[in-house]
Formats: structure tokens, sequence, C-alpha cells
DNA sequence: ATTAATAAAATGTCAATGCATTTTATTAAT
DNA sequence: ATTAATAAAATGCATTGACATTTTATTAAT
């Protein structure tokens, strides 16, 4: 252990650059819970305020979980790869996805933001989907997704709509196919309802995904997802002349160790 | 002032949202100085640590910054406007930009993380640039960019190099072609040497560009550049199948009234 | 066996203090 | 007037102590 008393580098720091050193090692492995905030501090010989401040840090940055009367625990780190994560039209094949909850499935006029989206009027109607999906048993993004009625008008009446594959029902039975779509994404914090949903403390970062999907240049869905996580990256290979690019991009994720 | 030592909501969050109310209110405008931690400890009656965690998270979020010995400020608020477009392989024909000021430029060995990405051995060259972008009064960006020596050995003898039109140089002059790319990016806090150059200050949301320019399979160059702004969009107009993208790209950059 | 009450463990919040370090302003010396 | 030394102010780091709240495990009652 690299840990002086006589250093100049602050007590706190090197706790905290000495636990993550231990998770990068496998002296801690992912899921694994923490010594006690108390058991630290008897641990490193130092006070509790400075345990937390180390552990605070490491918190902040996705690498340890805390929960009140349960304890400090390591995160997944710095997850995955590539479409794994979301395929680029939500197809949804995702193996990762272990589980989806619908949370709210209804009919509602759309809104003067969506509807400039949408190209739909003031009073034109929406399908509006509220899904949360998760990762074994973690909650990773909620995901709400405006459909216009008119393009699928029974869509509500669907069987397996609450199995989510909302986009195969699309295409299978209103022939929507999407061709092309808008994305755009931004860091932004969590909202109350959104970090209960999340299990995270409001004014987490999360990464806001927007997206408009075409279908044969008629919008056909305006779909927003917040994933949690306060570390994105994003890969673009892309080929001169032509402007096409393949695109991968992921998202590391922290996981908790319960969710329901 | 809704603040209550009854309220169930803890006390440092309390005077967090306070804080920031007068911030937002403008009862604290930009870059005032906040009274100094125990003169608040003072004003609202509670100990300096409870100030310092409301302070804290204050200044994680980018509202405010803290320097020792000299006290706390309220930082640069968040506004975006004037899109601003990035050419992907930078040609700068972008009228946008009014000037563009070379801060550095050199010759020296590469760097492990560097040498990575170029395929190049540890004792290798490259010609390291640094050069400040803005549009009219205002400082937006700091690019580098590290061109490896053996595939222009003579850039630093280029006349108009310092007119930066490097990758026309590299083009006309060493038959460097970029063909496709390899980019991601990032939210980072500015560095103290960024925010003087910038002109935020330290701390300061930034928008971080990374990218590996290849040409015919070969690293050609890696640009690393700085946007000043917390907010970053990204349109991806994608076709289905072909996985081909076109993309378009953009950064909310805020204004500011003076720079030099 | 199931349920309810209890206890234990862990993190969350807050106070009061002391000293260190950095910055800035003031003062003294040249 | 300039420079150097000093003092004051502000944040940074760390300790000790206390109590609150949440979760989990244990125990007791049914």
């Amino acid at each position: 252990m690299s840990f002086s008393f006589n250093s100049k580098i602050p007590l706190y720091y090197q706790i905290r650059e000495d636990i993550l050193h231990k998770i990068e090692q496998g002296h801690y492995n992912v899921g694994d819970q923490l010594p006690s905030e108390l058991q630290l501090a008897e641990d490193y010989g130092v006070s509790r305020p400075t345990i937390r401040q180390a552990i605070s840090e490491l918190v902040q940055e996705g690498h340890l979980i805390r929960g009140r009367g349960r304890g400090t625990f390591v995160s997944q780190p710095i997850i995955t790869d590539n479409a794994l994560a979301f395929s680029t039209f939500e197809e949804d094949s995702n193996i990762e996805y272990q589980w989806e909850k619908v949370i709210e499935c209804r009919r509602i006029y759309v809104s003067s933001e969506i509807a400039k989206d949408l190209h739909l009027a003031n009073d034109d109607e929406v399908f509006e989907m509220t899904v949360l999906k998760g990762n074994r048993k973690n909650c990773l993004t909620i995901r709400t997704s405006q459909i216009p009625v008119k393009l699928a008008p029974n869509l509500l009446e669907e069987k397996n709509l609450k199995d989510l594959k909302l986009y195969k029902i699309l295409r299978e039975e209103y022939g929507l196919v999407p061709t092309h779509s808008k994305q755009s994404f931004q860091s932004v914090p969590a909202e109350l309802e959104e970090s209960s949903l999340l299990k995270v403390d409001p004014g987490s970062p999360l990464t806001l995904w927007r997206g408009v999907l075409y279908s044969c240049e008629t919008p056909m869905a305006r779909v927003k997802t917040l994933f949690r996580g306060d570390r994105f990256r994003f890969e673009i290979a892309q080929n001169e002349g032509t402007n096409d690019t393949v695109v991968m991009k992921w998202v590391n994720l922290p996981e908790i160790s319960d969710c329901f």
C-alpha cells in the first residue's frame, strides 16, 4: 500500500487512489462490498470523514455505489461495447437487457415540442410509452416514445405490446420501417422522478438521448432515453468523400446491487 | 429564504438550493464573490462543514468556483446559441472562425498514450501544434495536433504553416489525405492552463473532442480539441441496413463579452 | 412456518476545532 | 518607487464526537 502520513499528498487522496488501485487490480471485484467506513478508517488509521471524502469522489466518478444501511459496493466498470447497449433503431435484439417494464402506456394529445418533431398539428394524438429497462437486477434506462396515433391506430390493442417488441410491431403490423433517424444527446442532471426510477440521487448526471425516427421521410416516432452513468463516449469511424460513417457508441454504467 | 431547521430536508441541501436560487435570481451575479465560508456559516447559523458540503456540490456542478486563499465565486453561466459547425477533417473553410493563433509549434518525442494511437514507437518524434481559435473577439477552442515527423519531415519549415492551413499542407505537400477517422468526446472540467487560454474559470465544463485521422489505414494525426461550453449536441442522420450515416455535429458555445 | 418486533450495522447529517496552505493586501526596508 | 517581509483572509485537510435514518439480520410471538 503506497500510503504515507508524511506525504504531501492529502490522505483522502492517497486512500482514494489506493481503493481505485484495488478495484483495478481485482482486489475488490465488481459487486464486492467494501469494508465499512469505520472499518476502513481503522485500517488506514484515519478518521471517518477522511474515508468518506475518498469514497465520495469515487462514488461521484462512478467507481463505487453507496447505500445507506447497506454499504459501499464496487460498481460495474465502464462497460460496454458498441451497439450492444443501443441498437440504433432500438430493435432490442440486445441480450444484455434482461428485463423491461412498461411504466406507462397511454393515448394523449401531442405536446407542442414533440408536434414539431413529428410534423403533427397541436390537436393530433400520440401514443406515449414509457419503459424502464434493466440489466439483470438493475435499472439502467428510461425510454419514452411517442408514436402518432394516425400512423398506428390500434397500437394499444396489440397483445404483445407489453413485451415491448414495439418496433417489431410497427414494422410488421403497420409497415413502418425506420429508414433514418436524427439523434442528439446531452448530459443532464436527474430530475426527481427520474432519479427514483433509476435509483440514483436527484441531480446525478444522466445522459439524455433524443431521437426522431423516420419512415420514408415521415417522422414515425420520437424517442427520449435517459441512461444512468456519468461518462459517455461516442466513437465514429468516418470515410471521407462519401460522408458515410460507421457509428460505434457506448455508455459506461454503474451497477447497483438491487433495484426492486 | 426558504430555510428551516425543522425541515426533513438536510440543511446543507437547503443551503445549496438557496445559494443556487440567489444565483439564478441575480442576487449573486456572475463573477461575484460569495461571502466566506465562515461568514456563510454565521449567516445561516450552521457550522462550516455544512456550508462546505453545500458549496462543494455547487462547485462539482459548475455553478461555483473555489480558490484557496481567494474565495468562492459565481462561475460563468450556461449559455448557448450560435451553432458552430466543425468540418470533420478540420479543413477550416469555415468562415465562422475569424481568427486563429498558433500557441505552440514544436518537435517532441511522442508520449506513450499518443504513440499507441499513431502506431509509433516510444522514441519516435511528432510535431505538436497547439492552436487557439476564435470567433471575432472570443476564444472558443484549443486544438492540439500531433503529426508523426516521419510522415511530414519538413513540416516546421513550411512558410504558411502559421496561417494554419495544416491539413491543406499535409495533403498538397505530403500527399496525406485523410480517409477516415475515429473520434470520441467527453465532458471535462477546465484545467488551469486551459481555463486561462479560453478565458473561463478553472473547472468550467468543456467539451473534449479526441480524434485520430487516418490516411489509407496509416494514422496520420491525432487531434485533441477543447470547446468552451457545457452543452454539446450531436446529430446523426442514419440510413438503416447499410449502417451508413451522415453526420452533422455542432456545439453550442457561450458568448463572452471580452476576450482580449 | 409466518409475521412482527427488535437489534445491529452501515451510511447520512451536523457540530466544533485546529492547523496548513495559498492568495492578497499591507507594511517596512532599500 | 520598487522590492521584500509580514499579516490577514480564505479555503484545504483532518480529527473527534454525536445522533439520525435506512437496511438487514435476528429474535420472539403467533
